[in-house]
This record gives structure tokens, C-alpha cells and sequence, in this order.
DNA sequence: TCTTGACTTGGAGTCGGCTCCAAGTTATAG
DNA sequence: CTATAACTTGGAGCCGACTCCAAGTCAAGA
């Protein structure tokens, strides 16, 4: 259980789905702090680092832009975040626009459902749920799949000829 | 309940979310069929337009290139999608990143949610939710909300020091 | 009539996020 | 001793998605 194996950049690149480029990319951008170097100058990466690496790969498929993810990994390296208020902040704000997301993702897996299932139907992608942020949200509403009353109408024709199917 | 209201580009704007120059560029590359011009050139958008659009930033929130957004475009205008079975077999695999791309967010609100309500804690971020694509999602699996002990470790420190939060 | 404002167009510029390249170093295998 | 491979660096180039600009048209108001 030692677990302080270590992995050359390569095989971190390999494990982590992150090329070798773009890893040492988000070095040079101070994403990631400055890997450890062996003797003769090589990147070496810990399974801490390698977590770290997931995650900001986990952050990058949801679309979020590099310089958003900073805070994630400032309050991923500190132990307790409650010491950084401002901090804390970030992330609850953080968290509003990622639940807003899965809603709106939801949204289109249902929206790609009733297509596939059937034709027409109806339904609407506004996402006005613009909670006040700053509040209660505490007993994690755990992926709330946007109520299907909220949903109404959805994308139509609005010129239909034209759009080749490529 | 007449439809036939129309909207000029600063209103669809307004209403959609999406910049008069952005739907302008979508229009330009073609992502928007060429919108019906009044006698003075100016565009016109009825209300199946506004949804489109709306569409379109809904896809765009997820992070979803423009260019994938196409299939979506021509499925929400024919009306019966069964027709194009190659749209068809888009739309499945869209679907199936779409729910992982859920799943990936929804470790992220984990996450963040474990780091505000106490410090430690473990959970992953990889992604492996490879199903087959190509089978059995019939039955939505409607945000399944990554499995509890799907999580592992997570963020760590890796290199804690040199990490300004800015 | 002149100005204001909302639009049109084509095209140039910007920015984020890589991705590729050339030149150089070091380690191991033949 | 040399070639191969795995790395290093700095910097250039690229692509997607805007975003901005200049020049022009048109409609209504002072």
C-alpha cells in the first residue's frame, strides 16, 4: 500500500486522458503547480497528482474554462476549506452553475428521449433557475432531473429546408 | 394564441440569452438556416426561431462544439426522426456523453458539497461510464446520479504550496 | 433636411486551449 | 560509440467561437 509510486508523464498522460502536452500546457499556465523533477530534469507525478490531473480533466468535460478551475484546486489542496471563506463562496456559486447544468443537460437527454421515442411533443430549455444563490441548499438536492412541469416547448422546424443533415 | 408574432435580431437576443453577433455567426456558418429578411433586409424571428436558438444555447451551456449541435438542429425539424437512422444513431451516442457528462457534474456537486459540509473525504473522477452505447437505454436512466460507491478518492493536494488563490 | 437608431454586410481581430515543432539532454540497448 | 527513445524547453501555429469594426441602408422624429 505504499503509495508513493511514481509515474513518468507519459504514463500520467495515459492514465490520466490528458496528453503529455496539454499536462505540461496547464504547468506553464500554472494550473498545476510545478511537478517534481528527477536528476536529470524529468517530470515525476505522484497518485496525488494524478488525482488532481482527473479532476481538472472531470472539469474540462463539463465545459468549465481553465481559469474557473483554480478555485477547485485551491480548496482541493487545502485541508479545510471552511478557513477560506471567500473560497467557500466561489464554490457554492460554482455549484448553483453545475446543477444548473445537469438540469440543462437533463433536459436534452429528454428532449433526445422524446425524439427517439416519438416524434413531436413539446418542451423549452430556459434556464431561468436562477435560485438566489446565496441560501439553502444544503440538504443537496442530489440531481433534481428538472420537474416535467417545468418543461414546455422545445426546438421546431424554424426553417427546416435548407439544414442539411451533413 | 396567434404564432405568427415576429421578433427583430435585438429582441431575439434579448429573449434567447445569445448575442445579436453570435446569431448573426450562427447564421453566417450555417448552424441557423438563413432567417427571412423584411422588405428592408432586416431579419425576422418568429417564435419557432427563439426556440431553436434557444437550443442552441442550451447545447452550448454543456459545452457541446458547434459543429455537434447540427444533427440536433435537424432532428427538432423533421418531424419523425425514425426516417434518418444515421440522425438516429447521432443522437443515441449524443445521449450517452450527455448522461456521462451528467455523471461527471454530479461527482463534481458531490464533491463540492462534501468540501462544505466537512474537509476530507474521498471520491473520484473518472470517467469509465463507457456502456456499449450502442444498446439498451430505453428506459431513461433519468440522472442516476453516479452510485455512492462509484466514488472513490478524489482531489488531494499535490503540490499545496505555490497555489495562490488568487 | 438632418440626425438618430436599428439594422445590414464582409472582414478583421481576439482569446482560450491546445498542439506541434526544433533544439537540446540523458539513459539504455546493440 | 552510436542510435533510439523518452524526456526537456521556448515559442510558433492553429482552430473554434466569438466579437468588433467600418461602411452602408432605411425609417421615423425634431
Amino acid at each position: 500500500m505504499k503509495d508513493d509510486q511514481t509515474f513518468t508523464i507519459k504514463q500520467t498522460a495515459e492514465q490520466t486522458g490528458i496528453s503529455e502536452d496539454t499536462i505540461r500546457y496547464y504547468e506553464k499556465i500554472a494550473l498545476l503547480s510545478r511537478a517534481d523533477r528527477k536528476d536529470n530534469g524529468h517530470r515525476v507525478y505522484r497518485q496525488e497528482d494524478i488525482r488532481t490531473i482527473r479532476l481538472l480533466g472531470c472539469l474540462k468535460k463539463t465545459g468549465m474554462p481553465l481559469e474557473e478551475m483554480r478555485p477547485f484546486l485551491a480548496v482541493s489542496s487545502e485541508a479545510d476549506p471552511a478557513e477560506h471563506p471567500e473560497l467557500v463562496e466561489h464554490l457554492r456559486s460554482h455549484r448553483e452553475n453545475i446543477v444548473s447544468q445537469i438540469a440543462s443537460l437533463q433536459q436534452i437527454v429528454d428532449f433526445i428521449d422524446m425524439k427517439l421515442e416519438e416524434g413531436s411533443l413539446r418542451q423549452d430549455c430556459t434556464n431561468e433557475i436562477q435560485t438566489n444563490a446565496t441560501g439553502q441548499m444544503k440538504g443537496h438536492p442530489k440531481t433534481k432531473a428538472v420537474s416535467p412541469d417545468q418543461m414546455s416547448y422545445f426546438a421546431a422546424p424554424a426553417k427546416a429546408d435548407k439544414l442539411q443533415t451533413s
